[in-house]
RNA sequence: GGUCGCGUAGCUCAGCUGGAUAGAGCAUUUGCCUUCUAAGCAAACGGUCACAGGUUCGAAUCCUGUCGCGAUCACCA
């Protein structure tokens, strides 16, 4: 039992015996750091069950616990807040129990209803930039998050393989390529592809621009440029399942998702199960149809079939157009219905899709209720805000996109030049140095990244370089690396690592420790219940600023008493395990050095 | 125009289901490396929590309205 569970049931049976009331809540909080005391009763709320001063309930309280409950030795108060003092010994206690603890602060319940966080879901022409970055490390994140609060997490992604889009990129490289592959380029796949995105685009427009000046209107030359009529002949062989464009459509994903796949290895996620739009573009439609018979679907005189949502305060929503084809909302149903066949104990689904598609998946999210699922109550929508730059939104036609090899080879680089300049490392190889640098410089990326509220928007600016000092990824591997230091120099020493004896007191700043890492556990729950990386790594800067002000305060291996000093080191060694922890959430790797 | 989200220090952000004098980092200024890693610690400076009402013993937090920014309202995905 908590603390603060004992003194729940501990002040609501002094408000009975000596006010005669029944309570039923009691309100705690954290007493601020400007008073004494460790945890706080607010008395306010009270007043509506009791009549009298606050001050004089408060004090009336205060004795009651100091009396009733050996962990309370002391109290005061202050207008209504009746601060309680909890004895060390209960800190101490505390600290023990955990001390050996594998994986404090995970939830060892494993439930049986799993869950699929979807994430990343990338349109195979474009390389990855940072917006990607974002939804990945959101999406990794919280299902690590979900993991670590005792739910069975499956990771996948939809792969946008399919569509009028792929079938340019496959005709620019048909046209104008000469043969060229990653091999004999030395480009990444995806980057070649997307050149080649990016080619068709160009001779598409200057197409355009030429009829346009033969006299046709803009949206007559748009339709009917000769080389998106090619593209829309492809497609349709593609559809038809012609063998040659099949095996140039094979081959050019290949090369993207060899890039894709190098890209995701660097920034550390991986996936479970991989969905593709070639197979789920034309589930759905049965479902379609199924819905028509039930009545929630209705079907227009031209064919087309819609939802009406305006009860909902909604739109009505097409879901099948006129000529029968899939748009996209048939197919979101069709793989949701999909994946819940594929994996049957699962319970819910999470999206982590950007914020620009609120509606559609308020619209997809409410038909899976209508058409009966019983999971469908249990779908969310991780819906972030966009990653802007200075100069507004990121456009690939523009050139204004941030790649994100690129972003992720500079913040390494960054990170070298710092970590050089500091010349800690000397006796590393280069090897190690790269892979420390690389450790760093993706640690300050993922951390400015992961630490805002995942619905805010991200304003990045590529001419200031993100901070590796203060509120950082860096900052806090830091502050591991010295911790790991320590741990060495405790070893060398030939210090006890198991158990500390009969400590008596605490030191201030040891006992706000373990007060920090106390809330590891509740925090992971709140981060899991809310889909916020962000939580976890408020809470981990929060641990880390007070151990540093430890560290400075109170000497470790220099303290004389053996108690104490084995105390310390195993404090230490704790805060250094919740860091990784914590970070192991984030997706974000802790070094030994640095 | 309808709907949704956001608006907190010069900048970037915290602030849990309403609670004490609204907190960090960056930037600026000042101390601290012969002692466990100075990517650190300690401190100063900096706020009409967009604005106006309302609910409440109590509002940055809840409700209503106004303003500003963004997104979205396709037989595109």
């Amino acid at each position: 039992m908590s603390i603060q569970e004992v003194l729940t049931t501990k002040v609501k049976e002094a408000v009975a015996s000596i006010f005669e009331v029944d309570l039923p809540s009691v309100e705690f909080q954290p007493t601020r750091k400007d008073f004494v005391g460790d945890i706080t009763v607010v008395v306010f709320p009270m007043l509506r069950y009791i009549k009298g001063n606050p001050e004089t309930i408060g004090n009336r309280l205060g004795e009651y616990l100091k009396d009733g409950v050996s962990e309370v030795s002391d109290f005061n108060v202050i207008k209504g807040f009746l601060n309680i003092i909890i004895d060390d010994t209960s800190y101490i206690d505390f600290f023990k129990s955990i001390t050996d603890l594998q994986h404090f602060g995970h939830s060892t319940a494993t439930e049986e209803e799993g869950v699929m966080v979807e994430y990343s879901s990338p349109n195979t022409n474009k390389p990855l930039h940072l917006g990607h970055i974002r939804n990945n490390l959101l999406g990794y994140s919280v299902a690590e998050i979900l993991k670590a609060s005792g739910k069975k997490v499956y990771k996948t992604q939809i792969i946008n393989d399919r569509g009028i889009h792929i079938c340019k990129s496959m005709l620019a490289w048909q046209k104008w390529g000469n043969g060229e592959t990653p091999a004999n380029s030395g480009l990444k796949g995806d980057k070649l592809v997307g050149n080649y995105y990016v080619a068709f685009d160009k001779a598409y427009k200057s197409e355009v621009a030429a009829m346009m000046l033969e006299g046709k209107t803009r949206a007559v030359a748009e339709k009917e440029a000769p080389l998106l009529l090619e593209a829309q002949e492809m497609l349709q062989k593609w559809e038809a399942g012609d063998d040659e464009v099949v095996a140039l459509w094979k081959k050019m994903n290949g090369w993207v998702y060899e890039g894709f796949n190098e890209t995701y290895k660097n920034l550390g996620v991986d996936f479970d199960q991989l969905y593709y739009e070639s197979n789920t573009y034309l589930l759905g439609k049965d479902v379609v149809e199924d819905g028509l018979k039930k009545g929630v679907f209705y079907k227009k005189d031209d064919g087309s079939v819609w939802i009406d949502l305006t009860d909902e305060g909604l739109d009505e929503k097409i879901v099948l157009r006129s000529d029968g084809t899939a748009v996209y909302m048939t197919q979101d149903i069709g793989t949701a219905i999909q994946r819940v066949k594929d994996y049957p104990d699962i319970g819910g689904m999470v999206y982590t899709v950007g914020n620009e598609q609120d509606y559609h998946f308020k619209v997809l999210f409410l038909i899976l209720k209508k058409l009966g699922f019983s999971w469908a109550k249990h779908l969310y929508h991780l819906s972030y805000g966009m990653v802007d730059l200075p100069s507004g939104k990121m456009k690939s036609r523009e050139g204004t996109v941030v790649d994100a090899d690129d972003l992720m080879d500079d913040m390494t680089g960054t990170a070298a030049a710092i970590s050089e300049e500091l010349g800690k490392l000397d006796d590393y190889s280069k090897e190690e140095k790269q892979r420390l640098y690389q450790m760093i410089g993706l640690g300050a990326l993922k951390y400015f990244i992961l630490k805002v509220d995942p619905k805010k928007r991200i304003l990045f600016n590529p001419e200031e370089s993100v901070d590796f000092q203060g509120n950082t990824g860096p900052f806090i591997q830091y502050t591991y690396a010295r911790i790991q230091s320590i741990l060495r120099k405790a070893e060398e020493m030939g210090q006890n690592l198991s158990g500390f004896g009969d400590l008596k007191g605490l030191h201030e700043k040891e006992k706000e420790l373990i007060k920090q890492i106390q809330l590891f556990p509740e925090t992971i729950q709140l981060a899991a219940e809310n889909y916020s990386p962000a939580l976890i790594a408020n809470y981990t800067y929060d641990l880390v600023k007070e151990f540093n002000s430890f560290y400075q305060q109170v000497s470790i291996l220099g303290e004389a008493d053996e108690q104490k000093r084995n105390f310390r080191v195993q404090l230490s060694r704790k805060v250094g395990e919740v860091i990784q922890s914590a970070f192991e959430l984030l997706g974000i790797e802790v070094p030994d050095r640095m």
